[in-house]
DNA sequence: GTCTATAACGAGATAGAC
DNA sequence: GTCTATCTCGTTATAGAC
């Protein structure tokens, strides 16, 4: 009965998942907005009706795609932040580690993304006409902003961190987003944060969507260097 | 025959307008992907094949599409730095009309993206499947990059920029990209300054592709201060 | 010469009967 | 689950209207 069970299960988890790959390998040839639930069922031999047993719509599929795909990137981020603290701990200043640990989330963002270009242009590309993505995607969409969240917030408990003063008709609203997203930083640096995460993805699509074509050459050292200053705009010091 | 070539050339060219403005609300509705010369033809009550004699191809079409969009985008933010400077002229103090100038320009790159979101998303969005742009669209494309070196530079021959230092790595392509973008600036700017074209669009790209959703409310206010600190990174003072 | 319409091709999607 | 009839698409060749 258990090994049935098992096996059933099983079977669906890798049903699940070779569906998704291929509707992956669609997502790369033809575009979200042409993601059809008939060529996924064709290249795997199935029938297309036998894939409503996995996936009860289109739309549900993608944002499988779609939950995947941040969840990817967030493990990514987050190996790339643990490994930055590891290697912080052996040696160098104790004082340096945050803005490391920065550069390396930064960097596996961007290395995740060149990685997987599709991917990356369904989670921060066009949005899917037609397509609103549930508030299930949330928590996996808020991983790489949690984590520069986090590195922010171990800086600030160390040394206080600073950013330059709002002007009066930000205060509000830079209050309403330290509530919501960190109560211990000043609203300053949070306002800064949430800047540095846009502009930390700008930087990235930049270059994954092919505007530095001619322009950026060698993109590498760029990147780390304008990931840098973005952690110094959050008050992160080296 | 003067009058029967310019009707004729009036016809074209009215013509070739309403077939754009068909094709740019199928970019709204379906998305650029999806973008069909059938479609186009049948809103026009005209047959495909007579679409042919306006645009070789799709790809052709996209590409005049991809073209105005950069240049109504551009048109729009030169208006806007043209306005700033007119502005800056009427009062205040002389030195803190480029970075008047510079969030004016931000500001109506912002405003353009958020009234023509399918625009915005069909050239800063996720590339077209099957498609690459020619090299055609460079022109137009650099136009907003452009706008943003000449406010500097005008900032630089008034007073010298500075930014901080560039590693070791980057310096080699620095100076390349000073030498192709705006051989009068200082190496460090125009890194800085490439680095917040990126960024800007990262801002921008948030805000109309909606991952500031729950995160950022107000989001005028937000733009502009964060459009202030790029101009500070790129050395321009208030 | 300039344009539009008809018809067709090969490829792919789709809907429904079986 | 299968098969078929009917759609869509980009594109071309061709013929005729102005």
């Amino acid at each position: 009965m258990n090994t049935a069970k098992g096996a059933r299960a099983r079977a669906r988890t890798e049903i699940t998942a070779a569906i998704k790959d291929a509707a992956r390998r669609q997502l790369a040839a033809e575009g979200a907005a042409k993601l059809s639930l008939r060529a996924v069922a064709r290249e795997l031999g199935m029938v297309s009706s036998a894939l409503y047993r996995y996936f009860p719509s289109r739309d549900d599929l993608l944002t499988a795609l779609i939950i995947d795909a941040y969840d990817s990137l967030g493990e990514a981020a987050e190996a790339a932040k643990a490994a930055g603290a590891a290697e912080a701990a052996h040696g160098a200043v104790a004082g340096a580690e945050p803005l490391e640990r920065w550069t390396a989330v930064c960097e596996a963002v961007r290395g995740w993304a060149l990685a997987h270009p599709h991917e990356y242009a369904l989670i921060y590309g066009s949005p899917v006409p037609g397509y609103t993505a549930p508030e299930t995607t949330v928590p996996s969409a808020a991983r790489v902003g949690l984590l520069l969240i986090g590195i922010t917030r171990d800086a600030h408990e160390r040394e206080a961190l600073t950013a330059p003063p709002l002007p009066a008709d930000l205060c509000e609203e830079a209050e309403r987003m330290r509530a919501d997203l960190a109560p211990d930083l000043p609203p300053e640096v949070v306002a800064a944060l949430v800047a540095a995460w846009a502009q930390l993805f700008g930087l990235v699509g930049f270059e994954v969507f092919g505007q530095f074509h001619r322009v950026v050459e060698d993109r590498a050292p760029f990147f780390r260097h304008a990931a840098v200053r973005l952690a110094h705009g959050v008050g992160l010091r080296s």
